[in-house]
DNA sequence: TCTTATTGATTACAAGCGTAATCCTATTAC
DNA sequence: GTAATAGGATTACGCTTGTAATCAATAAGA
């Protein structure tokens, strides 16, 4: 289950979150054509992922719909804590802190994100 | 320069930001212990780092002296960046809920950030 | 001067990744 | 019934990564 998804991977898997259960044509068809990927391409990833179990497939006639075992929620907070971690020492504060230095942050962001926080201590 | 640098080798450069100019010995010896890396491997990954332009070296008597050609705060920008756009569409108000939504935020991060927005604002 | 220890350079090598092509089998169209 | 097709399984292949071992040159010590 912790068998850490890949960038490839990881373009499969929002298309299954998106929609799900899906045929491996279906896949293909969906996932972001910047890839240029081909159907074979999509087939592999499916099966890596399989052998990952970050999906499941079940038979539908010759074929099979494959569905995700691991929800995007956990993927994303996954990858969050593990960049946190690894670049501001598991603290939050230092990465808005940078962005915002950068004047990566709208005034959007901003305000929306107080909003959030406010909700957070009600 | 935008050679995307491997997370072993950030584990090199996270050695030079904190202190540089070093030579591969001080380096190796400085490393983070937890990975048990022998000094050749270190030696490899620095060879990789200046491959890819992410430092530069300077011949000191027999030996080179090693230091950051990239800047901690643009790596560190840029890994964020990228995470943000793969994940949350680019923006970060969606990550700070999903780490929330966790309880993966401390009564302390919140402040912390509220007050950093409060400043940013001013 | 001959040997040994440093230190950088070259080579190694398996696993993972991106990206398919090919093979096999069942099915559908003629 | 035979040929083309669709779909999964197997194999491929070069690149990157993690992790060194080995080689070559030089400096230092005996």
């Amino acid at each position: 289950m912790a068998e850490r998804i890949s960038d490839a991977e990881h373009a499969v898997m929002e298309v299954l979150w998106e929609e799900a259960p899906l045929t491996a044509q279906d896949v293909a068809e969906r996932v972001d054509p910047e890839r240029g990927w081909s159907t074979n391409t999509v087939k592999t990833l499916l099966g890596r992922l399989l052998a990952k179990s970050a999906i499941a497939h079940e038979e539908q006639g010759r074929r099979y719909l494959y569905r995700p075992l691991v929800a995007r929620d956990d993927y994303v907070v996954g990858e969050s804590r593990r960049l946190i971690d690894r670049l501001f020492g598991g603290r939050l504060t230092p990465l808005v802190a940078h962005l915002a230095e950068r004047d990566e942050l709208t005034a959007q962001d901003i305000s929306e994100i107080e909003a959030l926080l406010k909700e957070l201590k009600a």
